[in-house]
DNA sequence: TTGACATATGCTTATATTGGCATATATGCT
DNA sequence: AGCATATATGCCAATATAAGCATATGTCAA
């Protein structure tokens, strides 16, 4: 068995730093794909390709206009990144490491005076 | 070229599904891989080499103890990816559209009043 | 219609992957 | 020493990738 198709889900699609440069850059709003190709400096043809991996897990959605093609943002699709992820945030944040330090205090407290 | 080495960054790395739910059991604390072998029921050399990838972009460390191998997480090594996602929060995130609906009034009232 | 522009698709090459299974390595026990 | 346990590594097969380049498709304009 290979490894899972880059279309699989968001997670796979974006491991590619170019795809996450790509959506980077439409965070700016709606483009075709010739401003992408000038913004990252990438060839034309790998930039289209990049697009239909984002377009098929859905972060990004396309419209038709004359002969470009806005590509425009849908980060919904990157959701069940942050969800996963966040949980973690307590592994490094430095709020949460407060956060502990008041937990303890609080563990000590129920330990003198037995409160409940 | 193919595709960057799932070595290659913690994006790489976590695009597996399985190496999330290793990642996702050692929450519960260090752990023998064993134990992970049951709680995930896959075979032990796959569990072994999944912890290789997670050892190598920092997720996970190692403790020798006897025979046994006691894996623990690092979350630190999931930052960037929580750093990179946490801007796109605003797209989905309910508090984020409220945030939008406060900014709205105040530019209307900018307007309005012409607030400085 | 012919041509220019915007974008997508097809093909090739080099490479890395995952699971399965066998086996190596290391440690502990008797 | 000899054996069992815990984990790592090696090899195979099947598969998917990303870049490069050529080319197809679609749209506008003269």
């Amino acid at each position: 068995m290979a490894r899972a198709a880059t279309t699989a889900d968001a997670f796979n699609a974006v491991a590619e730093p170019r795809r996450r440069q790509i959506l980077d850059a439409l965070t700016a709003g709606e483009r075709p794909v010739n401003d992408l190709v000038a913004e990252l400096g990438l060839a034309q043809p790998q930039v289209s390709k990049h697009l239909r991996v984002l377009r098929e897990v859905g972060a990004v959605d396309v419209r038709h206009e004359g002969r470009q093609r806005l590509y425009r943002l849908n980060g919904q699709a990157l959701k069940p990144i942050h969800d996963w992820v966040k949980d973690y945030e307590r592994l490094w944040s430095e709020r949460f490491e407060q956060l502990d330090v008041v937990l303890e205090e609080l563990k000590k407290e129920e330990g003198d005076v037995s409160v409940n």
